[in-house]
DNA sequence: GGTGATGAATTTTTT
DNA sequence: ATTCATCACC
């Protein structure tokens, strides 16, 4: 009989234990032990890189259940990724002997959609509400800035929209983004967040940061919902604590403040998403904000051998105002870390690949390998090497499945069945296949629609009843309306695989691409299928839609023997037993753009990646440089990175190319000043002139001086009289069109 | 309202 | 180098 707590999954030292204990907690050592045990009460564990936090986080969990504080209904583990919950879960119930069920592990925003369902109402939505993507965002403020008449060269959609995110990082609501911060673009954009809000709420929909920042509004607004949840969660557990945002930290805080259960894992040193708006500050003010917190410090390294800890060490010494670790392993021997320079980047492909291929000789198995580069576009030099070797790689974070056109087109249409809000699904697809109704019959339902405050399919059924589209549009739109009526009748009954397959069939959205010509239509029509098949995992449209909104992650399995090709963000919690860390450059790591924007702060977040990329490797790592790089088709001369010159030159094994300078040899770059880029937009605080309906709209509701008889003007069809009122429907006698019937609030008074 | 040409911007990192 | 957006033309 197997031990159900038994863990056998990371290096446990013998120690002669006393015999009475816990089998779980044999093989911990002492600070590890520690934590699992301080149980009431807060706790910060500072966890260093490769020092078991996964099973001191697990075992504490099972020491929590197995002293029957609680059940796991009554827990509450928050991660960083959804793939680290899934494994979290999976350990859990490995640990305890049986499938875990009702227990809440997950990111941040799952949790936050979760709560925020069954709470909808409270907010101003639905439970159905839709949650938007990036894109979603960034079409929706496109909208924003062409009602406002707003030039996108001077304000950039994208640019923007970081804006608004980094706010809603930082837990304000409109209203309560601090005076400083609302100079941004003149005010323009503080506006704009405005306006912004009020749309997502008209279409019944939420963006990423709303999952958590309308969570703590509804937090804060309702105190017996609070209560609720805090009594629910009366044990909280934070892991990748130094990755947490504002938002993420008052969220927490709320919860925790009755029962004081927190326990927070982290590591300062490995805090890499400072730009998605994570504080490290966080860590430092746990002890602030729960006094008397136990502080644990894990330090003792199980993963790395003594040369590639000694140099992560070294070099994240250089950055300051860190909480300071010292890690050690008893670990004797090991190979130095090899820093390589090569002539340009395909001899680095060159090299790793010959590298790989030798280990594999060897015996070594490809998925222990692992290429971390610094950014998403690195990752296509070693693609192409891989496949001229016959090497089997994949890339994980690559392109997303759920990010292909024809699966975003599918899914468009699965949205607004789900939800006929869903604005940004609904335009996507409203003339996809060609149906048409093209530009000028959508800007006349836009109009309306933002009069009105309604979403475009509101819009499409008031307006349908009138003469205001074109006839063809307006029979295309009804047909279409009658479809998604259709459909949504189905979904009541259809499982969602079959519903999906009706829908691309009866749409017409397969047979446009049997249509096409295209060389890669076919593998399109594939990945439409392919989209069925990964339907039929779900019972419910909702649950579907839930998981292609907040998982992102390709869920490949890991358990073919390939080459990984990530990024160091990506390789976090990772571990390999080699490691290759290329494109170690100036400019390209660390990355320009980020020493542009954040000064010193970003310098230290990018020696900290570093950090991070060298403590995923088991036995070996090799870093490497290019003295050439091809930089957007130009070629560019490199300068080796700042951090190789901190690594410690007794624990690397240096060698370059001839012709390619091992040292930064004193051409020190120009002075970086920081504050050199200031915001490209204006100083000068001007408000936006107020949101206008164009003058010839008319609000809602103003019938004054609308009668029968009245003589009105309307742009399309001239002027006329007013022949009845029906609601805010009108029928008109036209002097020049003849009778129709137009919306109240297209018409003037003439 | 769809297609093809021309020029511009693009490469940080992701829940 | 490649992708994206805009504009002229079918």
């Amino acid at each position: 009989m197997s031990d159900p707590f038994e863990l056998a999954d990371e290096p446990a030292p013998s120690a002669t234990q006393p015999v009475r204990e816990a089998p779980y907690l044999q093989g911990l050592n002492e600070s590890q032990r520690e934590a699992v045990e301080a149980i009431e009460g807060p706790v910060l564990v500072l966890a260093g890189a490769g020092t078991g936090k996964t099973r001191v986080l697990t075992t504490r969990l099972a020491h929590i259940l197995m002293q029957n504080r609680a059940n796991l209904g009554e827990m509450l583990a928050v991660t960083f990724t959804n793939k680290a919950a899934g494994e979290m879960k999976e350990r859990v119930s490995h640990l305890v002997g049986r499938p875990v069920e009702g227990w809440w592990v997950g990111t941040f925003h799952a949790i936050g959609a979760r709560i925020l369902r069954a709470n909808a109402e409270l907010v101003g939505l639905t439970p159905k509400f839709t949650i938007l993507d990036a894109d979603d965002q960034v079409r929706l403020i496109k909208q924003l800035l062409d009602v406002h008449d707003i030039d996108e060269k001077r304000y950039p959609p994208r640019a923007i929209s970081g804006i608004i995110q980094r706010w809603k990082d930082r837990g304000f609501l409109p209203d309560k983004v601090p005076t400083s911060d609302a100079e941004h673009g003149d005010g323009k954009v503080l506006d704009l967040y405005q306006d912004y809000q009020a749309r997502l709420q008209t279409l019944n929909a939420v963006d990423f940061g709303d999952l958590l920042l309308l969570c703590l509004k509804l937090f804060q607004e309702n105190p017996e919902v609070l209560k609720q949840y805090q009594r629910r969660f009366r044990y909280v557990l934070v892991d990748e604590y130094q990755d947490t945002n504002v938002a993420q930290y008052l969220w927490l805080r709320l919860l925790g403040q009755e029962h004081r259960n927190v326990c927070c894992v982290g590591d300062d040193d490995q805090s890499i998403y400072s730009w998605r708006g994570a504080e490290v500050g966080n860590i430092l003010r746990f002890e602030e904000d729960f006094p008397g917190a136990r502080v644990v410090r894990l330090e003792r390294n199980y993963r790395s051998t003594p040369h590639i800890l000694a140099a992560a060490s070294e070099l994240i010494k250089f950055n300051e105002g860190r909480l300071g670790k010292t890690l050690w392993t008893d670990v004797n021997e090991g190979e130095k870390i090899r820093v390589r320079g090569v002539w340009d980047g395909e001899a680095e492909a060159r090299l790793i690949g010959e590298e790989i291929e030798a280990y594999q000789v060897k015996g070594e198995n490809l998925r222990n390998m692992a290429v971390l580069v610094r950014a998403g576009f690195q990752t296509r030099e070693f693609e192409e090497r891989f496949i001229t070797l016959g090497v089997p790689y994949r890339v994980i974070g690559g392109p997303r499945f759920y990010e292909r056109q024809e699966i975003r087109d599918a899914v468009a249409y699965l949205r607004v069945v789900s939800q006929p809000d869903d604005d940004l699904a609904f335009e996507r697809i409203v003339n996809t296949p060609t149906r048409g109704i093209g530009k000028t019959s959508l800007q006349v339902i836009h109009v309306y629609a933002r009069a009105e405050r309604i979403s475009l399919t509101r819009a499409i059924t008031a307006l349908s009843e009138t003469d205001e589209l074109r006839p063809q549009a307006r029979k295309a739109l009804t047909d279409i309306m009658a479809m998604f009526d259709r459909w949504r009748m189905q979904s009541a009954t259809q499982v969602p695989a079959e519903l999906c397959k009706q829908i691309l069939e009866d749409s017409g959205y397969i047979d446009m691409w049997r249509a096409k010509k295209d060389p890669d239509a076919p593998g399109r029509l594939d990945n439409l299928k392919e989209l069925v098949v990964a339907l039929e995992d779900f019972e419910t449209l909702g649950a579907f839609l839930e998981h292609v909104s907040l998982v992102m992650e390709n869920e490949e399995r890991s358990d073919i023997d390939k080459v990984n090709i990530m990024t160091l963000h990506g390789a976090k919690g990772l571990e390999f037993q080699t490691v290759f860390l290329p494109g170690w450059e100036e400019g390209l790591f660390p990355n320009q753009r980020s020493l542009d924007e954040g000064g010193l702060a970003s310098l230290e977040e990018e020696r900290r990646l570093a950090y991070v990329g060298i403590t995923r490797a088991r036995v070996r790592a090799m870093v490497s440089f290019a003295a050439n790089r091809r930089v957007y088709g130009q070629w560019q001369s490199q300068t080796p990175s700042r951090f190789v010159d901190e690594l410690p030159a007794e624990h690397i094994d240096m060698f370059s190319e001839s012709g390619v300078y091992a040292r930064r040899d004193g051409m020190l770059n120009q002075t970086e000043d920081p504050f050199a880029n200031v915001d490209g937009v204006g100083r000068s605080r001007r408000r936006m002139v107020e949101a206008t309906q164009s003058p010839r709209f008319k609000p809602e509701g103003d019938g004054e001086g609308l009668g029968v008889g009245t003589r009105i003007f309307h742009q399309k069809f001239g002027y006329g009289r007013v022949l009845t009122i029906d609601g805010d429907k009108l029928e008109i006698d036209f002097e020049k069109a003849g009778q129709k019937r137009v919306m109240a609030s297209f018409v003037l008074l003439a």
